[in-house]
DNA sequence: TGTCAATATACGCGATAGCGTATATGCGTT
DNA sequence: AACGCATATACGCTATCGCGTATATTGACA
């Protein structure tokens, strides 16, 4: 798997979106997990404006990833993304 | 420098306040890059609850720093901080 | 193509962000 | 100790969160 950078909510959201399925858990069953409404799970994936950095961390904490802070990389694919 | 890993907003603030020192900015400049108050700075420096992703993500961006998602590593520096 | 699970979207609600503005507190240097 | 800059905190304001609840839409599979 490769890095999974997000440099906007809509990237971090995709990767959440990626990360949920992967783990085989719907919207619903994992804002069970950390007692948000699936309303607000998808809010977050779909990187809507205004969504709480602590809903975040929770859907994070909950898929057993982290978060890394680094100095951009140049021309990663991220990048490229950025133009559409 | 080490990896910058952060898995709550506690540390997610103190790895951006560190960051902003580095690159020399007062949260007031910083704030006026991206047309955020310093006191929103400085609730988010602080992990404050409820901070909007889009303030951080603004952050992240006028530091030049991206995020990673990664499966979370094992017995990391970060977790034995949470301990504290 | 029809059905059902998953996801997106809507309503009114209480709480709170970030706003402008202002002040208080903290900290380093002399 | 005193000064100045940086940071934390406060007020009233508007916008919007996430809430409960409910429904519309989508998508996958028989």
């Amino acid at each position: 798997m490769t890095d999974q950078i997000a440099r906007n909510e809509k990237q971090l959201g995709a990767i959440l979106r990626r990360a949920r399925r992967q783990a085989d858990l719907t919207q619903e069953t994992l804002g069970n997990q950390i007692h948000l409404r699936q309303a607000t799970i998808s809010r977050l994936e779909a990187g809507a404006p205004a969504v709480q950095l602590s809903t975040l961390m929770a859907a994070l904490s909950a898929l057993d990833l982290e978060l890394i802070v680094r100095p951009r990389s140049k021309s990663s694919a991220a990048e490229i993304e950025d133009l559409f």
